[in-house]
DNA sequence: GCGCCCGCTCAGAGCGATCTCAGAGGTTCG
DNA sequence: CGAACCTCTGAGATCGCTCTGAGCGGGCGC
């Protein structure tokens, strides 16, 4: 029936749950509350369960309540600064993953001393797709998650892709992409035969500060078609008035 | 007037419920009230129980009142901007759905992150239809509806609609169909053996800025039966002097 | 049976959506 | 520092969609 489990995402695909089939609890710590309301409904549409802080303090005191699985976590917050709260954090919880959003310019470095830890970083301004992917992967290696599927591989049609090692294949040939066309190809499989509007697929490919018209996505849907329906039966296809769908070939 | 029981709609047709089985509610927050109006009618036609505000604070008031499952937000209020507002929302309805009604010109700037969560939005000018299958689409990724019938798919005779991939099939043949037609037919399956004025056909598919009259609706009847009819027997029938009517074929 | 009105369909204009190309910046890497 | 690559902008060109107008035909009231 279509009353939602726990372990349904609201996209409806198989969540990734813990071990023991409860939702995923996600923490995160953001000082602009657009931003921390915008990541919040991106993890929440995974089916997760979140909340979040503002600030270092607030952060500690949620952690404490929620026991968080992954802390999606700000390095330049207003009362501390970002690695002073990952201590404290992996004191209340210590076997908990951290995503570390970070100017680009910020000392690379520092980051690099802590994510040799196994946590992770992306870099500001960032896509949701790709934010929610780390955590994904970030879940996925620390063996919090249970995915219902089968692994870190997406399959559609004759379409495979290894999000880990970022490739991708149709029908055994090996296909190359740019950064953001791996991504749009990602959200079209993971949502496949469904329709996405491009502006939908703005708001999750390209990052939050993108200022650009939805022209740019007809754009990398025209560079996808190139490379993976080049020649092939197409399974980019356009709906006029709507979106875009990829679907696998007729059977 | 007409009496109805709580989980059927005016039409009819099951209702799309809450899971315990009480009408899904729904919150229009719109500062033009006729607008505001007539969203308010057409969501009570779902058998809906539905509120309207006009401007943000009030609706934060409507809404810890009514606790709703589904916002429909106009992003342009007189006191506040819509980011705040749904904001806001989340904090007294976290599990809440919102869709955005936006002016076509304002799409590009704001919406960005938006739609990011399980959350959507509109442009205006929009057809009744489009809004309310898309607050439909909303509640039902949510886990929130519970449907009366199968899922996300229509079913008349063999005739087959799924809405989330666009797709319409009869005895299993693809029917390409552009959005207009999609949209009548859309309407004329969710009300399957009754028969629709040409005026309630022109006021639900077409958008209220409409000038045009009623002779498009013959005409996109005509599309579709060539469409859906096609050598078939036929399932499109006009009533003279009344209207449409689509039945499955009779056995 | 007659004529009128309703409804059906065709053809075409106008418009908007989409596709693609070419090239300007910017970034990465060797 | 240069080459290669990537991303995005702008401009046409194209194509499909929507709606108008007109003519035709048939059902229904008289």
């Amino acid at each position: 029936m279509l009353v939602r489990a726990m372990n349904t995402t609201r996209s409806g695909h198989p969540a990734v749950t813990r071990p023991d089939g409860t939702p995923l609890r996600v923490l995160v710590v953001d000082d602009d509350p657009d931003l921390a309301e915008v990541l919040s409904g991106a993890l929440r549409y995974e089916g997760w369960r979140v909340r979040t802080a503002g600030d270092g303090a607030s952060a500690l005191a949620e952690a404490r309540e929620l026991m968080p699985d992954a802390v999606v976590l700000d390095v330049m917050l207003p009362d501390t600064d970002g690695f002073a709260v990952l201590r404290s954090l992996h004191e209340v919880t210590p076997d908990v993953c951290v995503l570390f959003l970070t100017a680009r310019d910020a000392v690379e470095d520092r980051i690099a001393g802590i994510t040799a830890g196994g946590d992770d970083y992306v870099t500001k301004p960032f896509s949701l797709e790709e934010v929610v992917a780390r955590v994904r992967g970030l879940l996925r290696r620390a063996g919090i998650a249970r995915r219902q599927e089968d692994g870190p591989r997406l399959t559609v049609g004759d379409l495979v892709m290894d999000e880990e090692a970022r490739e991708v294949t149709r029908a055994g040939e090996l296909i190359e992409l740019s950064p953001t066309e791996f991504e749009l190809l990602r959200l079209l499989m993971r949502n496949p035969r469904r329709v996405l509007s491009k502006a939908q697929i703005l708001d999750r490919v390209w990052s939050y500060d993108f200022g650009g018209r939805a022209h740019v996505v007809e754009l990398y849907i025209s560079y996808l078609r190139k490379k993976v329906d080049a020649g092939r039966e197409p399974m980019i296809h356009t709906v006029r008035g709507a979106g875009y769908v990829l679907k696998p070939v007729a059977r």
